[in-house]
DNA sequence: GCTGGAATATGTCCGACTAATAATCGAGTC
DNA sequence: GACTCGATTATTAGTCGGACATATTCCAGC
């Protein structure tokens, strides 16, 4: 009974697609705005109209474009239509918007921005650690580095046990807020990995470089866990570069 | 232009409360979840029952659940019932769900968590500005800066002042990824600036370590800048600890 | 230029039907 | 008799269509 998608033409993303209907739309639409494909200030059809066009009632499209608005990418008022909000007004560290951004060609700049982000706070995420770690945050690094140095980047586990990794050492600080802020980056940065596999042949063995952090957590030493992180992070924004531009 | 916060709220979310009703809804719950009123893992009232007690329709009540989905607040699963997701899934950056944690009284622990965040990205931000601040730039941090002289953090416009210093220098960093994280918590901190005001008699004169920030990134230098910020945002927490622990 | 009404698109409501699935119950087996 | 597994049922979210309300925009008329 696995959704087989007949007769979808491409244009009407209608139902069998396995998400929530309201869902679909609402990805198909955001993966537009945030593309560009609708430019900030635009104005979408008409809810009648576009509803139409897709083939969905009325209230599974307005349900979509809530959750837009509710990520800050549009702006509904009576009479005056639903239109794109401004780029600064988006929620760009929504982890919908963020893999929205990813789904076609992403924007290198964009990227860049987010490794510069990253840079900001994983170094000191990772000086948190040092200095708050238990043995149980130890053993979780400990196990998902080796399963990385198994699996290597290449593999989906590989890159599982790579996000296992950061999400230990994020959640080593204690700080929710850190927590929440660094798993949507680390998710968009994991789709950027992909880029580099497919494109690279040759991608930096990034076993040493964790293993660098690990100690300086594990040993309570903040400074060479900061700077460790540091490192890391620069080598992987080269590797990306190098492989996109 | 933006008037908000007019909000008249009785026991009946009901129509004519300026907001759009589903707007309104969603506020009263996401306030609630965000309160602890709902515990994660605790099942809403069914759709047909909320909604009536509520007197709204069933299709405004969606709407409302659409957007506390999309926040990560809420899941809806068919004969499931729709549940409140565990707070590691919450988009606790989001501005929405931020302001909805402040409606009511903040939990001390995740204020010092953001102030957290914000000594990580803040001085970082304002080292970046630094480096690549345009006059104009300066130009903005400078009347905000004056506005903010004048009329003291006592006052609506000062506060707004003080948000235009800070956005200014976001906005100089030129990192959309930032500047959407910053302006997020940066509001945030400035609801609990009320705090400080209203139950400290004698806060410190901020306006001598935001002249130390202008000053730096005037002259370009990255580390004073943010060591100049560190030191505004310790003081900043320091001050707001002590009016509330 | 100002005022007031008509046009129009979003906002809200209603009631019915569909689809998915948790819960229940029963057939069959050990 | 207890248990496993599979079909049935009941419940709840999901979708639909149409109607009416409300708020703006826009334009006509003064």
């Amino acid at each position: 009974m696995q959704d087989e998608a007949q007769d979808n033409e491409g244009e009407k993303p209608k139902r069998g697609t396995g998400r929530r209907l309201h869902g679909a739309i609402a990805h198909k639409l955001g993966s537009a705005i945030v593309s560009g494909e609708y430019a900030p200030g635009d104005k979408l059809e008409a809810e009648v109209t576009f509803s139409e066009a897709l083939n969905v009632s009325r209230s599974a499209y307005r349900e979509a474009v809530q959750v837009l608005a509710a990520k800050g990418l549009v702006e509904s008022r009576t009479k005056a239509g639903t239109r794109v909000l401004p780029r600064s007004r988006w929620n760009l560290l929504d982890p919908d918007v963020l893999a929205w951004a990813f789904t076609g060609e992403p924007d290198i700049e964009f990227i860049r921005n987010l490794f510069e982000l990253r840079a900001i706070v994983e170094p000191a995420a990772a000086r948190l650690a040092a200095e708050r770690r238990t043995k149980d945050d130890l053993k979780v690094m400990k196990t998902a580095l080796a399963e990385m140095r198994q699996k290597t980047l290449a593999t989906d586990a590989g890159r599982s046990a790579d996000r296992d990794f950061h999400n230990a050492i994020l959640q080593a600080t204690g700080n929710d807020a850190l927590i929440v802020l660094s798993a949507s980056i680390g998710a968009a940065v994991s789709w950027t990995t992909q880029f580099k596999q497919r494109s690279r042949t040759l991608p930096r063995n990034p076993i040493p470089d964790h293993v660098r952090v690990y100690d300086a957590i594990a040993a309570g030493d903040g400074d060479a866990a900061s700077e460790a992180m540091r490192l890391l992070v620069d080598l992987a924004l080269e590797d990306t570069r190098s492989s996109m531009g």
